[in-house]
DNA sequence: ATAATGATAGGCT
DNA sequence: GCCTATCATTATT
């Protein structure tokens, strides 16, 4: 691995616009952790909205407001960490302090350190270190810890990127018990990208 | 295609 | 406190 490359964080108020914007917005930017052992980024190339108190997929449907969902209540550019299972999951918290809104990042494309987010996924090759919401927490060591966290500074960030050429939009991923909110076109692409978590069978 | 995995929250008795 | 569901992933049929 050659020295680090010196990411430059995107400002504060690269989140202060409406989720479904900043969802494709975010699209092509570059996901970074410093971690102790190295560090690691990629670009963003998958994301979901998710809009709290009218989205019944939503943690916060209907402001519901708990421990967990608390952050998202909070202002826009934190990082809402959560366990589904024995994975994280990391969403981008949205809609300012007086909406609990959330972009979740689905799928990254591996852009440096990705040895090290290899052997983090235990020997994962190609598109199968991060594409999907659990597998890049992992590769890029985000966990729990990150709960919170500032995406605008260091150790965990956002940084400009490579815009898209082009956004794919559809239906969410794994929320099919969520009434009409599962059809909802609040998931977004980049169109072509080979690192995309999935689609559905009925889509492309 | 389906089952096991096993953290946490939320709803219920 | 017990039960169930969850914004998945992996290994196994």
């Amino acid at each position: 691995m050659d020295k680090p490359h010196a990411f430059l964080p995107v400002s504060r108020d690269f989140f202060d616009r409406p989720t479904l914007e900043l969802a494709k917005e975010l699209l092509g930017c570059l996901l970074v952790k410093e971690a102790e052992d190295g560090l690691a980024a990629g670009y963003i190339v998958e994301t979901e909205a998710y809009i709290g108190p009218g989205d019944r997929a939503a943690h916060s449907f209907e402001n519901r407001r708990t421990k967990r969902t608390e952050i998202m209540f909070a202002d826009s550019g934190y990082a809402y960490t959560y366990l589904m299972h024995t994975h994280c999951l990391v969403n981008v918290v949205s809609g300012g302090s007086a909406n609990p809104e959330a972009v979740l990042i689905r799928a990254i494309e591996p852009a440096y350190g990705t040895e090290l987010m290899s052997a983090r996924r235990r020997g994962a090759f190609g598109k199968n270190i991060a594409n999907g919401p659990g597998k890049l927490t992992k590769a890029l060591g985000i966990s729990m810890e990150d709960y919170g966290h500032p995406l605008w500074q260091s150790p965990l960030f956002i940084a400009e990127g490579t815009p898209p050429h082009s956004i794919t939009e559809g239906k969410r991923i794994g929320i099919e018990n969520s009434g009409e909110a599962r059809d909802y076109l609040w998931r977004f692409w980049i169109t072509g990208n080979q690192f995309v978590s999935r689609h559905r069978k009925e889509e492309k």
